[in-house]
DNA sequence: TATCTTTTTTGACATAAGTCAAGGATATCA
DNA sequence: TGATATCCTTGACTTATGTCAAAAAAGATA
């Protein structure tokens, strides 16, 4: 693949799937990986197709989501730099469950079905890295679903901030990277109900409201909307 | 393990997981797993606490479900013979995302963390196994969520039902094996408003309910509801 | 069979959240 | 910079589904 070889054992050691790998594997990696762009809103792979093969985010950030039949979409994840995308049909041999699209302009390796088998047979442990991403995602469904079923949108909404709160060091501000549209669909519901909770949050103190940036002004009462104390609903 | 030891190859051989291991594999296998038995309604693991392994179900069902803050249930999945039990959390290290209760008396093989690691390095091909495991898991997973957050309850039903059929060679009559209370949990709603669809859907001729045993008389009404075109509303 | 418990059904009611529609605010691009 | 498209917000309204309470039905126990 000439020129961009090293660009790829650079990045490839750097993928959690491929920690720890030996040189050899890498440079068998570096023959199998087909570099693919895709640009903003590109459709990357459509539910009920047959999946080829896998992808490795690069770069970039992409969607995966269903839609109703009605058009309403919700989105399931957003895969981001060095995650997997499609790992599980590909795994599998189902079909895509799902659509995936850029949501920027996306860099991805490609990883064929086929040569994926051939490498299991050269280095197992692969598998080992593999399998602990389908285990943190299985977790991180397991969670969606507890809070689409079992909280209310506030709560969901105020899980969200936390996490995030979390993740980023925390420093009580949240710079949500996604449209407010695109958050409300991963919260499972839509922009209209999404603004009206910012909105009585903000009224409240509970949240300082500045386009995307939020401010988390009191963290006990958003611990408490999760647990259904709702202190805002009047 | 002494008199059971041919039991348990047998029992072994059978789990998909095992599926095609040499003799060897076995023998080290029996050494290593360990019966369990858990009554009716008797907890297995509990949300949050740290897991040590993860089972193997040999006989009977285990129910896997999250609490909310008001402690209504939702149940994530019900896991029956020889599929796997707090397999992720064992694999991830994290602590069980949600409570298991056997539904009936349950016999299960524990397969102690440890004893795991050192398996893989004797028979990866375990892993790829587990993976496949993973991955379905994965696919039900996407549905639910799909289900949750896009159709609305009768819509549920009638995904449950259509699929409850195909399953058992569909005769055109679901007999539901759980009580329409945890059926209700399953589906994401309470026990109140799953009668109520039922009632309507029984009124329409859409439905045939007789206790436990549910005839889907109208096929095609019920694939309609699924895609939101609900006759049953009026 | 009779008694007790649990599950299921029904009714009246409350409410969270969706729909529809329109006006502002932001971003994007020539 | 201005023009155009997208995104966000707000209001009025509807509705699916949850809550509470109580009766009916079905199972379990003695």
């Amino acid at each position: 693949m000439g020129k961009k070889s090293t660009d790829h054992l650079s990045g490839i050691s750097s993928i959690p799937l491929f920690h720890g790998l030996p040189e050899p594997a890498l440079n068998l990696l570096d023959n199998i990986l087909e570099e693919r762009e895709f640009l903003r809103g590109e459709n990357i792979f459509t539910e009920g197709s047959r999946s080829t093969g896998f992808y490795i985010i690069v770069k970039g950030r992409v969607k995966v989501f269903k839609l109703s039949a009605e058009g309403k979409e919700q989105i399931l994840h957003i895969v981001g730099a060095k995650e997997l995308l499609g790992a599980v049909s590909a795994f599998a041999g189902n079909p895509y469950p799902a659509f995936a699209d850029a949501m920027e302009k996306t860099k991805a390796l490609f990883f064929p079905q086929n040569d994926f088998l051939e490498l299991i047979r050269k280095e197992p442990s692969v598998v080992m890295n593999m399998m602990a991403n389908l285990a943190m995602r299985l977790q991180h469904f397991t969670r969606m679903i507890d809070d689409l079923s079992l909280k209310e949108v506030p709560g969901r909404l105020a899980a969200y901030l936390l996490y995030m709160c979390e993740q980023n060091g925390c420093s009580d501000s949240v710079e949500i990277d996604i449209s407010k549209g695109q958050l409300a669909s991963l919260l499972g519901t839509i922009p209209e109900t999404l603004s009206r909770i910012l909105r009585k949050l903000s009224d409240n103190r509970v949240l300082e409201v500045k386009g995307k940036k939020i401010r988390l002004m009191n963290k006990k009462a958003l611990r408490d909307i999760i647990n259904g104390i709702d202190r805002v609903k009047s």
